[in-house]
DNA sequence: ACCTGAACACCGTTCAAGT
DNA sequence: ACCTGAACACCGTTCAAGT
């Protein structure tokens, strides 16, 4: 005993949010069901409610793990830990939308606007960081839900979709033109 | 005949809509069910699929709807265009969410994004006033939803809810930044 | 500690048929 | 033109019981 073998192996949280993560990736957040989600780790969905009070609590988890990715230096600059933010969201499909939802519920989840604040502290006093990270960041949820979108509808051939160079130009336009305002460099 | 007596009124779309409304007001997104929609109107789910392809097109008029109450003059400024659409997605309940997540589905759906660049043609080159709007829309949008998922977790007591004040307050300025980034007067 | 089995109260959608 | 009835293939969640 002690190290599990292959035939006891059983799951924990963090291996649950990584099967949920494959399956985003391979089939989007419609796809995303406790049924199929089990089967994808050969149990029963019942059993997911051992590890997760409900799926909403489990999807907190998986935004977390989505931008937990988001790695960036710890002299990064604002624009750095934004652009940082934004892949990370893009990275998984409907990453954003699944973040963006859990936002406010997921405990864990002050770390994006907190790490936007310290950027922004290193040349602006603490109180116009707090504020220009609580600008940044809806801007940097936003934009990605709206791309991430566009592109989907692309995809189901909805919309003619003008590609993800124009969509990355804008992004980083915007992150200026923010950072103008605040009057940070 | 001709007109409609009471005992044959049928449904149209606009009336759907706003029964569809009524149940986001008063039940949220989550209870907004085609089931729960159909007894509303006193008719069965199947019903629905007469005047819409789809729950997702339906929500698509929803978004709709709840756009473009955002009344405005026509010589508003880029901030009051801003604010009417911030208050349109917060006057009902997941607003925000309805119109977020149908914005690249919902075919009618680039009058926001238009009236905001109007306004900013006012002041700014058209090219300069395009850009500018792909900056506030996202803005607008990420904001009203945190803030709304925020009021929501408060309700449910998850969270303290710092009240709708400072929200407010805080998308003032962050409007007041971007134009300010833009060079937008 | 972790999972199964079975059930409960639902979903969105389709489609023949009614009026 | 607009709706019903019935069905299909699903949902999230609970809970006793197993190992």
């Amino acid at each position: 005993m002690g190290m599990a073998d292959a035939t006891t192996a059983r799951n924990d949280r963090a291996g649950i949010v990584e099967a949920a993560l494959r399956i985003l990736d391979t089939h989007g957040l419609g796809d995303l069901t406790m049924r199929r989600l089990a089967a994808e780790l050969d149990v029963r969905a019942s059993a997911l409610y051992w590890h997760f009070d409900s799926k909403q609590v489990l999807l907190a988890a998986l935004a977390d793990r989505i931008v937990r990715a988001a790695e960036v230096a710890d002299d990064a600059s604002p624009a750095e830990v934004a652009l940082a933010l934004r892949d990370a969201l893009l990275a998984h499909r409907d990453g954003a939308e699944v973040v963006l939802s859990t936002q406010a519920l997921a405990l864990g989840e002050d770390a994006p606007r907190r790490r936007l604040a310290e950027a922004l502290a290193r040349t602006l006093p603490q109180d116009d960081a707090d504020r220009g990270a609580a600008i940044l960041l809806p801007f940097v949820l936003g934009h990605a839900s709206l791309v991430q979108q566009r592109l989907q509808a692309a995809e189901l051939g909805v919309v003619p979709g003008d590609g993800a160079d124009a969509a990355d130009a804008d992004f980083r336009h915007g992150v200026a033109v923010i950072l103008a305002g605040l009057g940070a460099g």
